[in-house]
DNA sequence: GCCGTTTTCGGCCCGACTGTTTTCAGTCG
């Protein structure tokens, strides 16, 4: 796949075309770039199917990108590309990082002080060369030897579970102001993205001073980037920035529309008002001077013609098509899922007993919970052989039987093997309700045996879903080399169900996987894997992702009720 | 460099804030 591999040379040379003060055509590679970034199909087949042509159909790309990709994978390199980087050798990707650093200014520090990357540009800071030159001065070099440190230690992004905790109890402190009339995520956050880079909120109020100096002062605040009546922004202790807007009632919509974002949509959106003669911005929809709506998103919606768009779908990639023509996929919803089926209890060295899992998933209101226990390959995790899956199996019977609890079902995660078979005998696996199997060793294995050693687990008629299938760990550990198309076509003809792992440092199968999951026909489980009771809302974020992998009511299991649930598990085998 | 339901030429999203200026460029979202 050489998508991603083009699309970082197109980010670089509209970042190189900008310092040469070239803007549109910097703006022309960078949304070829993204497009190339979003896109399923490989561009190389594109070529190999239709040549020139048929990578001129690709939005933003015309005669001359063509020639560009074309050259690439012929050659494996782009000749202008490579000039601009002589011109200016600067590393602007990781200049850039840092906060308050663009093109321009990247620029002037190269010509005047010879600044090529990040420990140039530290070195230049710390010994207060900066703020003498013209159009720098002291709060510049501060602010660019802040940026550093903070980069230092955060690498920038953080996992959307981890800063959510923070941002709710924000919400709430500034919620309980009298002047603040609506308050609002909006931005990644909104849009449930799997890493943050900063948090956006927003407030509706008449009187936003009160409200600044307030935010400027929480407890959590080390340190204030700016503050304005509409906009400030400030560093938490805890690693990350949040910017917080504040607006009139009546624009509250519009500008909830405008911060959630992405980018790319609101470019989308914004370019479909102009051709209805409108124009969209943070502060309603205008024609002419005449406000026709702003206080809600979905009277900024209409007014331009499409129907509301959920903010987990707003990444422009074929969602405003979809939705001028009211044909939006129904995607699912926070409160569709039945039951978690993949949980773990002290069986297996979980902190909590099955009937306290049951307890906490009534409390969820599920209508059942499924135990799956890992089993004997993983001894770390206390993995059960077949005589202890047979006692664990009487405990969830005499629950169930004694009618106090929700329905539990019989699990298990079972191991696959090097070789794609399972760790437990077959006997023992047709006797639960479901067999969920996982990749937890030897996961760097070669592509192809990796993929037939999944493949040939699916093979097995007792599995039913496979967990976590590509075994990545955010910003931790990649994926396993896998042919995920391959994956599909086997679980489609298997009939096996494809985990989507909640936990904030999984959420694996991520959105765009999800998604072409979707699109293959392949049913999917939202879990949480849950080794403590207190997982389980956790469920929340693998929603999230499902409904940025734009997945329906149908297409998970776990929505469906019980009986159901399990009809399929059983036809499917 | 790309693109077209007023366009094959003339636009390309656009407003807020900062830090440096003395009227604005650069950056961000």
């Amino acid at each position: 796949m050489k998508n991603f591999d083009l699309a970082k040379i197109f980010f670089e040379m509209a970042s190189y075309l900008k310092m040469k003060d070239e803007s549109f055509r910097s703006i022309a590679y960078n949304r070829v770039a993204l497009t190339l970034e979003s896109m399923e199909e490989d561009v190389e087949d594109i070529y190999g199917r239709g040549g020139l042509k048929a990578l001129e159909d690709i939005p933003g790309v015309g005669k001359n990108i063509a020639q560009k990709i074309e050259e690439y994978l012929k050659t494996g390199k782009i000749k202008s590309y490579l000039n601009l980087k002589k011109q200016t050798p600067v590393k602007l990707d990781e200049i850039s990082m840092v906060e308050g650093m663009g093109p321009k200014k990247a620029k002037a520090l190269f010509e005047k002080l010879g600044v090529r990357n990040l420990k140039d540009l530290e070195k230049a800071a710390k010994s207060h060369k900066i703020s003498p030159l013209f159009g720098f001065g002291e709060k510049t070099e501060k602010n660019i030897l802040e940026g550093i440190e903070f980069l230092k230690k955060s690498k920038g992004r953080s996992l959307l579970g981890h800063i959510t905790p923070i941002v709710d109890e924000i919400t709430e402190k500034l919620g309980s102001l009298k002047e603040v009339q609506e308050i609002s995520v909006a931005g990644s956050v909104r849009r449930r993205k799997e890493t943050i880079g900063d948090v956006d909120m927003l407030v509706a109020s008449e009187s936003p001073e009160k409200i600044m100096d307030f935010f400027v002062r929480l407890p959590w605040v080390a340190k204030a980037w700016s503050k304005g009546k509409t906009r400030s922004s400030v560093r938490l202790t805890q690693g990350f920035d949040v910017d917080l807007r504040i607006v009139s009632p009546k624009s509250f919509g519009s500008a909830l529309q405008y911060f959630t974002g992405s980018k790319e949509h609101n470019i989308a959106t914004r370019r479909i008002a102009i051709l209805k003669g409108l124009k969209l911005n943070e502060y309603g929809v205008f024609r002419g001077q005449k406000a026709l709506a702003g206080k809600t998103e979905e009277d900024v919606y209409r007014a331009i013609g499409l129907c509301y768009i959920p903010p987990e779908m707003r990444e422009d990639t074929g969602e405003v098509e979809l939705a001028q023509k009211n044909s939006l996929p129904e995607i699912i919803g926070y409160k569709d899922i039945k039951g978690d089926i993949h949980c773990h209890s002290d069986w297996d060295g979980g902190e909590n007993s099955i009937k306290d899992m049951a307890e906490a998933a009534r409390k969820m209101n599920y209508e059942y919970v499924g135990i799956s226990d890992h089993t004997k390959y993983l001894r770390i995790e206390h993995g059960l052989d077949e005589k202890q899956l047979e006692e664990r199996n009487k405990e969830i019977d005499s629950l169930n039987k004694s009618g106090r609890h929700i329905r539990i079902l019989k699990g298990c995660e079972a191991n696959i093997l090097n070789d794609g078979s399972i760790d437990i005998k077959d006997e023992s696996l047709a006797k639960l309700d479901y067999v969920i199997a996982g990749v937890h060793s030897s996961m760097k294995m070669d592509k192809e045996r990796m993929t037939q050693r999944i493949i040939n687990a699916m093979k097995n008629p007792n599995v039913d879903i496979i967990s976590h299938p590509t075994g990545r760990l955010i910003q931790k550990r990649d994926e396993y080399q896998i042919d995920f198309d391959k994956i599909l076509r086997a679980a489609k003809e298997f009939n096996v169900a494809l985990e989507i792992n909640s936990s904030p440092e999984r959420l694996d199968l991520k959105d765009a996987n999800i998604r072409r999951a979707k699109e293959a026909g392949v049913k999917m489980v939202i879990n949480t894997d849950a080794h403590h009771k207190d997982q389980l809302k956790l469920i929340e974020f693998g929603i999230a992702q499902a409904r940025r992998g734009w997945a329906e009511k149908k297409d998970i299991l776990n929505a469906y009720p019980a009986d159901k649930l399990l009809n399929y598990f059983k036809n499917a085998s």
